[in-house]
DNA sequence: TCTCCGTATTTTGGATCCAATATTGAAAAT
DNA sequence: ATTTTCAATATTGGATCCAAAATACGGAGA
């Protein structure tokens, strides 16, 4: 493990209070609809407002807070159509990212994807939720990036992070996390064959399995 | 014209802020690639540099402006390329917009648009490039609406907004204002018709016609 | 002349303070 | 009891000031 993986503090306090901010809101320690009290989490962060103001502003930019003037920020509820919502959209532009990517797909790219997969199933392995999210989530960034569309993967990657909170739900199953194993093995197997076509399945059904298993947690 | 259309200067500096930087880009004033000094801006505006930093962080969130930490924000610089990829995205997300709109609409939907259709028409015939710009863009978000995905037509707003400088040039073309007004009869007709396929057909040809007639202007 | 280094200047990042707005709560009137 | 009004309080919005970092500049050395 790198000397950099342990956590360095951001080089401002803005991104600092924007990492603290996105993992208190994905985790659910702010909870949904709540308002955002900016003198107290100023204080709790140790940072004046005015870089917690900026981070909340991205925040906002990213759909995970929302803003009314003179009223402040709240955390953003993410309803079951919300989330429908999210992964249809996810949906069309993951679609055409990997058509984009396939054909350029060189065999570098594929060893790299390969070694994010044991990164996924190391995680998985270990029981460790937090890491195994983030291995997924870098997997999956990894052949989006391959598109060479730059703004498509920036898009992708803010919706997944409007819905990080409950991705975390997810693999916090030990037979989900079997799952999606099995379902990157059946995407990287489709890319080694350099189908499209099978690729956008199988990361279609991946993302459906994820729909279906949130539903419920979502009813309240 | 109601008493409400005299430009008022919304209830925060940075909203103010956030219109005047938008226009400021997309009518090429902050020129693409340029660093913005927060100080000379600030003065100009007569603001002090904390709202203008809001602001820039809420561009940097829509791509108009790019950041690097302790070098401060640039103007973000569209080659061919980046506009080809916002359009190609803005045609996968407004395609299931249309879709999912068109079986929705409602008498009431259709009139409004014929009403907005008309706003397009007049300043056409104005030659008022602004008004037109305005108009049409008010048109085709109503029509994006009707999906009821408010998440979807807000990125499809922000993709809009990252391109808009463009368009005012597409405007400037008295041709292409004809253009523009036969495409939208075109659409209006379809979804009179309840026919999504036609109306999604129409709305392809009229972004086409507006890739095409602005790839010369970048090849700087 | 070119490169390297150190200092001066510019520019951004952040903290504190004050102003403006919204919210709360209590008292008064119906 | 209910509603309205108004003052007290809490909260956000913004200006100013200082700190930290990056950039520009100029001189020393090769």
């Amino acid at each position: 493990m790198s000397p950099d993986e342990a956590r360095r503090r951001p080089p401002t306090a803005q991104q600092f209070v924007l990492g603290e901010l996105r993992r208190a809101i994905t985790t659910g320690r702010l909870r949904p609809g709540a308002p955002i009290r900016q003198d107290a989490l100023a204080e709790e962060l140790q940072v004046s407002r005015v870089p917690l103001r900026e981070a909340l502003k991205t925040l906002q930019g990213e759909g995970l807070v929302t803003y009314e003037a003179h009223r402040g920020y709240f955390v953003e509820t993410l309803s079951l159509d919300d989330l429908r919502e999210v992964y249809r959209i996810r949906e069309l532009l993951e679609e055409e990212a990997v058509r984009r990517a396939v054909p350029r797909l060189t065999d570098d790219d594929l060893a790299r994807l390969e070694a994010a997969q044991d990164d996924v199933e190391r995680a998985a392995a270990a029981g460790d939720v937090a890491a195994m999210a983030a291995a997924n989530r870098a997997f999956h960034m990894m052949l989006f990036d391959c598109s060479g569309m730059p703004r498509l993967v920036r898009l992708i990657r803010t919706l997944w992070d409007s819905t990080d909170a409950y991705r975390s739900m997810y693999y916090g199953e030990p037979g989900n996390r079997e799952r999606v194993i099995k379902e990157h093995r059946a995407t990287l197997d489709a890319l080694r064959r350099r189908s499209a076509d099978d690729a956008v399945a199988t990361l279609d059904v991946h993302r459906a399995h994820a729909v279906t298993a949130l539903a419920p947690l979502l009813d309240t």
